[in-house]
DNA sequence: AATTATAACACAACATGTTGTCGGGTAATC
DNA sequence: GATTACCCGACAACATGTTGTGTTATAATT
C-alpha cells in the first residue's frame, strides 16, 4: 500500500496490531482469524490484506516492534562499559513502563517462542561484544559461558515478570542475580 | 473409540503421531491440516477424529509422551541423593538415545513453548524436592535460586543439543555446568 | 468348525467457516 | 479532478467436525 497520508496509514496499521494484541493476549493464539482482527479494529476484512500478507506477518511485525532498538542497545552498551549500574537499571525500568506488560506476556508460558529466541540472540550479541569475559579460556568455553550468562539474565527477567516484582525490589533482584553470576548458586 | 484390539489401535495411534511429527519437524507447524496427517499416515480423514479431538489434542499427547516419566524421575532422584554422578549421566545418555532427536527439536527455536514450560516445571519440582539448598535463606530467595538452577540446567541441555555435542563430551559439559553452579560464571 | 457380532476403518456427503483475491463504489484529501 | 483510504460483495479453494453407510477381519458364541 503506497502511502500519501502517512499519519492515516500508520494509525490504521497500529489499530490492526493493537486489535491483534488484544486477541492474542486473551484468546488462544492459534484460533485467531483475520475476521476477528478486522472486526475488532473496525475495518473491512479486505483492508487487512492491504497492510499485511497474513496473520503471521502481522505477528512478526508486532514482535519486532518490541525488541530492544539499536538505540537502547547503544545506551545499554555505554552504561555497561562505564559500569554505571544505576543507569542500567534506569534503562530497564523505562522499558518496563513502556512495554513491560507485553514483555511479561510474551515471555510467559503462553507467549511466543520466536520472540524469546530473538530476544536471547540479541542479549547474547550484547554480552559477547561488551562484557569482559576471561579471554584466557578456550573459545568453546567462552561461548558456553556467554550462553549461560545470557540464560541467567534472561531467566531473571522472566522470573521478575512472572512473580519477582511481588517479592523483590528491582535492586534486590539485581543484587541476587549478580551474586549468582559471580559466586555461584550453591555454597561449595 | 472402545478398543477390543489394543495392539491395532495402539499402532494406529502411533502412526498418526509419527506422521504428525514428520510434518511438525519439517513444515511450519501452524499450517498442518488434518488431511495432511491422515494422508501421510494412510488413513481416512474421519478416522483421525476417532482418535483425537483435534490437532492440538494430538500435539499435547505427543508432548506428554516425551516428558520424563515418573519412573525416570524416581531413578534420577535416587541417583541424585546418592550423588552418583555416573549414574545420573547414564540416565541422560539413555534418554538421549531414545528421544534425543525429538527433544533437540522441541527445545530449539522452532520447538514448542508449552513443552519447554512443562519440562521446566518438572525440573523445578525435582530440584525443590531433592537438592540440598541452603535452608537458612529466605523462602523467596530459595525460590529464585531454584528457578535459576533449573534455568542453568535447562539452558545447558539446550546448549548441548544446539551445538554442545560437537564441542564437548557429556563429561566436560557436566563439569562446566557444575563449576558454574558452585563457583559462578565470572571470576570475581 | 461354523456362526454371528463387532471393532477398525473406508468412503462420501454435510453445513459451516476461513482464506486470499478481485472488481467496483464512496468519501475525503491533495 | 485525481488519487487515496477504505468499504462492500462475491469468488473459488480448501479446512473443519460430524454423520450415515458400507466392508473386512478378528473375536466370541454356539
Amino acid at each position: 500500500m503506497a502511502r500519501k497520508q502517512p499519519e492515516v496509514t500508520a494509525q490504521t496499521r497500529r489499530n490492526f496490531i493493537d486489535a491483534y494484541w488484544d486477541l492474542y493476549s486473551s484468546d488462544r493464539a492459534d484460533k485467531i482469524t483475520v475476521r476477528m482482527i478486522t472486526d475488532r479494529a473496525g475495518y473491512n476484512r479486505g483492508t487487512f490484506y492491504a497492510y499485511f500478507s497474513d496473520i503471521d506477518d502481522l505477528h512478526q511485525q508486532m514482535e519486532d516492534e518490541l525488541l530492544p532498538s539499536e538505540e537502547n542497545f547503544e545506551k545499554l552498551k555505554k552504561a555497561t562499559v562505564s559500569k554505571n549500574s544505576r543507569e542500567i537499571m534506569e534503562i530497564f525500568t523505562q522499558m518496563d513502563r513502556t512495554i513491560g506488560k507485553k514483555l511479561s506476556f510474551l515471555l510467559g508460558p503462553k507467549g511466543s517462542l520466536s520472540f524469546q529466541s530473538k530476544l536471547k540472540s540479541s542479549l547474547k550479541r550484547l554480552i559477547l561484544k561488551h562484557l569482559p569475559l576471561d579471554l584466557q579460556e578456550k573459545e568453546s568455553v567462552i561461548d558456553y559461558k556467554t550462553d549461560m550468562l545470557c540464560g541467567v539474565f534472561y531467566e531473571t527477567v522472566r522470573y521478575w515478570y512472572d512473580q519477582g516484582n511481588r517479592q523483590f525490589t528491582a535492586e534486590e533482584m539485581t543484587t541476587l542475580m549478580l551474586q549468582m553470576i559471580f559466586s555461584g548458586l550453591v555454597e561449595s
